[in-house]
DNA sequence: AATATGAATAAGTAGCTACATATTTTTGTC
DNA sequence: GACAAAAATATGTAGCTACTTATTCATATT
């Protein structure tokens, strides 16, 4: 280690992860308190802080007022995963991007979009089922829901010019957005559409976005068969 | 906005944010200097730095030395997942864990192992393949090779009273971990261990963690049918 | 004994200064 | 005009002080 990273935060995030991994701290053990760390460790308190929030941010510690500072007891894998505009991804494998509505209207919401939204089944909705093309080939079916009145410009969207995903995530940003990720057996509809057999195995993304406690999308985004998803890291 | 907010990091943090949404700064646009913000918002440039990182962090904002700050010209969501142990995830629904050994053996790395943990072929490695059941039901089907190389003692660990998911958390944290995740339809053999049909759509994840450089294990976790990755947020 | 109350504690936040580092822009020289 | 050196610039990091907030623990009160 050099002698510049022995007093940076990385440093001493560094040094203070060897201690986990070598087990001088085991899960569960409380840490010395920030103050005493820097001490030993000659550094500021603010430095400590500073290596503390990234072990925080990383799972592999519980910090919590007065309580001090503890090695995380049941240890999870954090993983970040970036999920670009769709155009976006195909266009950074190289291939030529396409994209085909398929349908489009209006409406009132349906039970299920409604309690997703947590809003009345009177709310309108704009629904959206549109197709991904990486050179000439389906990439990913998206199928989207709208809450108007969240998004009521949405209305005079032109989508043969862009998408909705790509005109949604650049009008409107999000506060929170909730992902779940499964795998499905593809229905005959969605097969035709996707140029796959009916019934074989999809990756399926389905993202809600928030603006404050307003819902802005709902989509369901079925993946190419073989897609893999990756973090970056 | 309490006043108290008003001058907080976080506070700071979405009067930047609003900016954005509405449109004051527009993807690619340059925001200002963080003294001028400062100055602006009547704060510290370290608040502003500290909101700045946050954004940074959230994917909202890029960041150069020099170069100033951004709005980042094409959004990407930014999920985190937490994947625990399987049977912490297991206990925490509720369910009776389980664990079943259904083979483990000791040997050379087969090509494929090799090229993902950079080594040679000559390497030895271990090849556990377990099941986790929840409520006396499949629940995740692990296929997992560790590197005896980083991992020596792993030789001597008693896989019956311990999962290797379970003892390799506990013992060897990580610095790195890349995760892929994709679907595929489930062969035959491992249809029987699952209790599932043959070519069912099954989730899997796809695990490799280093310390170092030094590769620790690669782990295909299969998960059983209907599985769901969420994001905690 | 049960329950407030308050003191002590440890992390969180805000502000300041100073310097480091990485770029870009300007300037100067050939 | 080309190219290298130097200056300017904006973010990154480190250190310090002071104060805030949440939580625990001990003590006093009922």
């Amino acid at each position: 280690m050099s002698d510049l990273d022995r007093t940076s935060w990385q440093g001493i995030r560094d040094q203070i992860r060897e201690r986990i991994l070598d087990s001088t701290y085991r899960p569960g053990d409380k840490l010395p308190r920030d103050h005493d760390i820097a001490a030993e460790l000659e550094c500021a308190r603010s430095t400590v802080q500073r290596a503390m929030r990234s072990l925080a941010d990383d799972g592999i510690v519980e910090r919590k007022r007065k309580g001090g500072t503890i090695v995380k007891p049941d240890p999870v894998t954090r993983a970040v995963l970036n999920i670009p505009i769709a155009r976006i991804e195909i266009e950074n494998r190289g291939f030529d991007y396409r994209h085909h509505l398929i349908s489009q209207d209006i409406g009132a919401a349906p039970p299920a979009i409604a309690a997703q939204f947590g809003l009345s089944q009177a709310s309108p909705v704009a629904h959206v089922v549109a197709l991904h093309m990486a050179a000439g080939r389906p990439f990913v079916l998206e199928d989207r829901w709208i809450s108007l009145d969240t998004v009521p410009e949405f209305r005079s969207v032109d989508l043969a010019e862009t998408s909705a995903n790509e005109w949604l995530v650049r009008h409107r940003p999000y506060s929170r957005c909730d992902v779940q990720i499964h795998a499905t057996a593809i229905d005959a509809d969605d097969a035709q559409l996707m140029g796959v057999a009916p019934g074989a195995a999809m990756l399926v993304l389905e993202r809600t976005t928030w603006i404050g406690e307003k819902p802005i999308t709902h989509v369901k985004a079925t993946h190419a068969e073989g897609y893999r998803l990756m973090t970056s890291s």
